[in-house]
DNA sequence: ATCGTAGTATGATGGTTATCGTACAAGTAA
DNA sequence: TTACTTGTACGATAACCATCATACTACGAT
C-alpha cells in the first residue's frame, strides 16, 4: 500500500509572523482555530460545518496549515487537523493565546 | 483660525480584531508600529523613512489609524503618530506585546 | 467491482489591497 | 505674497485573495 500520503508543514523556524498573522485574520480561519482549542484536537474538516463550499474549505484549511498553525495528516479519506499550539508558543510566545482570548 | 484638523479613530470597543490583525500583518506597517514602540511617542510620518512613496505612506499610517493601532493628530504640516498601548492592552490583552516580541 | 465519502485541482470571477504619479491643500517661514 | 514642507485626494494598475463550480483522486464499505 506504499507510504501514506503526507502534507507539508514549516517548522517553527520557518514560520513567519507575516503568514501567521495573516491566517489568523481572517475571520472564518479563526473559528476553525477556535473550535481546535475549544474542543478536542484531530477533527476532520467535515466537522468544521463551515458555511462555504468544500473547495473554499480546503483552501482556509491549507493557509492555515501553510503558515504553520494547524497539522493535517490523512486518516483514511479525511483528513485530521490539530492545533500546533506548543510550536506556535515556541515560536510566538503569547499570540494564540492572545488572538484566542480577544476572539 | 477655526478647530484643528481633525482625523477619526475608534474607541476601544470599536476595534475589531479582523482589523487589528490585517493592520499587523504587512511587515511594512509593523516597522512603523516597533519604531513606535522602540524610540518615543508622537514622530511625524516623515520620521520613519519608508522605503515607499508618500501617497503609500499615506495609505499604511491609515490603515493602522483607522484599525486603532496609532493615534494620529495634526500639529503644523505635520501628523504626529502615537502608538495606543493602553488602548490596545485594553481591548486585546497581550496581543501587541506577543507581536512586538515576535517581530 | 461498485458506490459513497472526504478532500483536491483547476480555472473563473469579483473584490480588496499595495503601489505609484500627479495634482492639491494646509500650515510655516521668508 | 511667495516659497517650502508635509501630508491628502484621486485615478490607474497589478497583484492578491475569497469564493465558487466542476471534474477529479484516494480511501473505505458493500
Amino acid at each position: 500500500m506504499g507510504p501514506a500520503r503526507s502534507l507539508e508543514h514549516p517548522t517553527p523556524e520557518q514560520m513567519s509572523l507575516d503568514a501567521v498573522l495573516s491566517a489568523l485574520a481572517d475571520p472564518l480561519r479563526r473559528t476553525i482555530v477556535a473550535q481546535l482549542a475549544g474542543d478536542h484536537d484531530d477533527q476532520a474538516c467535515i466537522a468544521f460545518a463551515l458555511p462555504v463550499s468544500k473547495s473554499t474549505s480546503t483552501h482556509h484549511f491549507r493557509v492555515l496549515r501553510e503558515a504553520g498553525v494547524i497539522s493535517q495528516h490523512y486518516r483514511g479519506t479525511s483528513i485530521l487537523n490539530g492545533l500546533r499550539t506548543e510550536d506556535l508558543n515556541l515560536r510566538f510566545p503569547g499570540l494564540l493565546d492572545a488572538v484566542l482570548a480577544a476572539n
